[in-house]
DNA sequence: AGCCATACTTACCCAAAGGAGAGTATCGCC
DNA sequence: GGCGATACTCTCCTTTGGGTAAGTATGGCT
């Protein structure tokens, strides 16, 4: 998951749909559920647990949540539930006393991961050229007051 | 944008990162700044707004008001904004009365579009087994109280 | 008997997201 | 002179996200 392959990785990501993806009619109902899918998918905190479950292999909660820094025990439970009701993850729960229950992706959550991949490396390719566009923008935006 | 690439371009899509994207060190400070440009560069409506934009080439701000459907004047505001900051989008004042604004996208905007097209693969790929995997979760969380 | 560990669950609360709708500036047109 | 078109901008208000913290169940250890 994390974003280290650069150039010729990117290179293949963007030859992969390039052009393609803009042009084809379809489903609008497809469309939704895509949209809907995406509001859900693309959140901050699944995207993170699927990182630390791909990183990590079969995980149990309280490691998951030393992973994932900064993650409230509220939220990786619903993040995990989510996750188990979509089929990302599986949820095992060992009946010892105290309890011990371990997550894994699925090949479908690992499928997501690596989709999103894409996103990742984009994002780490583009960073400086995002900091440098903002810089830019903030200083013509700082002052036309003059 | 549109996911109608299916099988063929989705085997490239797994092929093109599986497995080296998930064990690599990497910076943590990179990875910060990765996660953080995540959260605010995938979000729901940016990428909606370069689909549309991916779409219909330029295109001035009622066009893509129209186009991306469900988003207010104000959430499409401000996500432009965000995305000219970034230097996603750029912005043409036609300084005419009534005023007349274009947007387009700039290479790296395309860029952002082509890298996440591979979670729209994903997604219309999944759906079916998204909803299926629901229906379970569901059936099989309904009746513990027997 | 009481405490600990684990993985939640619930209640409460605050801050931020985001929708609705009205206001704004300007010019040409009727 | 008022209206309409465009692209905002601002205010108000509701909904949601998400943090904190306390409660729960259980058996082994002390």
């Amino acid at each position: 998951m994390t974003p280290s392959l650069t150039r010729k990785q990117l290179a293949q990501a963007k030859e992969y749909c390039a052009g393609d993806c803009y042009d084809i009619e379809v489903d609008p109902r497809v469309e939704a559920l895509v949209t809907e899918l995406l509001g859900r998918v693309a959140d901050k905190w699944t995207m993170l647990v699927i990182e630390a479950l791909a990183t990590g292999g079969e995980m149990r909660f309280s490691r998951i949540a030393e992973a994932v820094a900064g993650i409230s025990q509220k939220m990786l439970t619903q993040t995990l539930r989510q996750m188990e009701r979509d089929g990302l993850v599986v949820r095992t729960v060992h009946p010892v006393i105290p309890p011990h229950v371990d997550y894994r992706l699925t090949e479908m959550g690992r499928g997501l991961g690596e989709a999103f991949c894409g996103v990742w490396v984009w994002a780490g390719e583009h960073l400086a050229q995002i900091e440098k566009a903002r810089r830019e923008f903030d200083a013509r935006n700082r002052k036309p007051a003059g």
